[in-house]
DNA sequence: CCGAAGTCCCGCCAGC
DNA sequence: CTGCTGGCGGGACTTC
């Protein structure tokens, strides 16, 4: 269980993208029903440290803390020439063979890969260093179009923004949607841009909230339980299916059905956490129709079945009665 | 788990 | 010529 967590502070660590990871991970959310982490920030030299836009960050820790952390980050910082020093690779690298996860945001994926850890494995890096780091490392199969990709225990995420999904993600896997919800939600973040296709979610960035889409991606949520076909919605949304699979697209950066089917699994994650619901019955509310076609989801998805995933998670419920 | 029937979706392309 | 639209085909995926 994901529990210890350890943000690796260098000279030139960007501190918004720290701060990123400290909110997620630095803030006891057990108040409101979230998780509580065991967070450090750890340094090679302890002192004051430099940051990105100069001013400095007075960080205690030397990184033996890091040793036995269930999870390393490592936030973005200056790309330069010179090589990261040899004491955050290791670092690094000793996380990644015990099996700890490591998330690197935006540009700290360069110190992943300097470290080795990338080799032959997905990851991305934001969109203005995708090329650099696919010609540096010709091995590392870079995917500049996703906002963040797992391979493993190895999680990357593109820009700054991204870096919180990519938490998120992590936060998900090892404690479960709600606790993933609880966090989105006090930071004021969508809980819907995790992880599509059992890795990754593709980039585009809904930056002007088109209302057309607002309103029928909103009512769509709303009906999860209905039998949702393309042709309804486009009909709903005035126009030909083809066109709006393709505005879909350009908008929400993911296919109608892709993002629906997303959308059920969220939906059926919550109600095997919070209630006591039968499968058929949390299949049926999610919008799947059978617990056989909600199994084959998850399968593909979360890599497990639903069964599992409430067995793994539902002593939320229990904390909840109890308290 | 398989295979048949049904959907989706994306490149292609003509039309406005 | 450019830009958006939407019908079509077929390969991928989903459902049963």
């Amino acid at each position: 269980v994901l529990k210890k967590v350890v943000c690796l502070v260098m000279p030139g660590t960007a501190p918004f993208e720290f701060g990123v990871v400290c909110e997620v991970f630095g803030v006891d959310r057990s108040a409101t029903g979230g998780p509580s982490f065991d967070f450090h920030v750890a340094t090679a030299d302890p002192g004051p440290v430099p940051t990105s836009l100069g001013f400095p960050l007075t960080i205690e820790n030397d990184l033996s803390v890091a040793a036995d952390a269930d999870l390393i980050a490592v936030p973005a910082h200056l790309i330069g020439t010179e090589t990261v020093d040899e004491r955050y690779l290791a670092v690094v690298r000793a996380a990644a063979a015990r099996g700890a996860w490591v998330l690197s945001v935006c540009s700290g994926a360069f110190v992943l890969a300097q470290a080795g850890v990338l080799d032959g494995r997905r990851a991305t890096t934001h969109w203005m260093y995708t090329d650099l780091l696919a010609r540096r490392y010709p091995t590392i199969d870079v995917d500049p179009d996703v906002l963040f990709v797992q391979d493993g225990s190895i999680v990357t995420s593109a820009g700054t923004a991204s870096g919180i999904d990519a938490a998120l993600h992590i936060v998900r896997v090892e404690h479960g949607a709600a606790a993933a919800n609880v966090i989105a939600r006090r930071m004021v973040v969508p809980p819907q841009r995790d992880g599509g296709q059992a890795q990754y979610i593709p980039t585009p960035i809904p930056e002007h909230r088109a209302d057309s889409f607002a309103e029928v991606t909103d009512w769509m949520l709303q009906n999860l339980d209905q039998d949702l076909t393309i042709d309804q919605l486009a009909r709903k949304a005035l126009m030909s299916s083809r066109t709006f699979a393709r505005r879909f697209r350009a908008d929400l950066g993911t296919t109608p059905a892709a993002w629906l089917n997303r959308q059920r699994i969220l939906r059926a994650q919550q109600l095997l956490e919070q209630t006591e619901a039968g499968l058929e019955e949390v299949a049926r509310l999610a919008g799947f129709g059978t617990a056989a076609v909600m199994r084959h989801h998850f399968l593909k998805v979360l890599q497990t079945t639903p069964t599992a995933y409430r067995r793994a998670f539902s002593c939320r419920l229990d904390e909840m009665v109890a308290s």
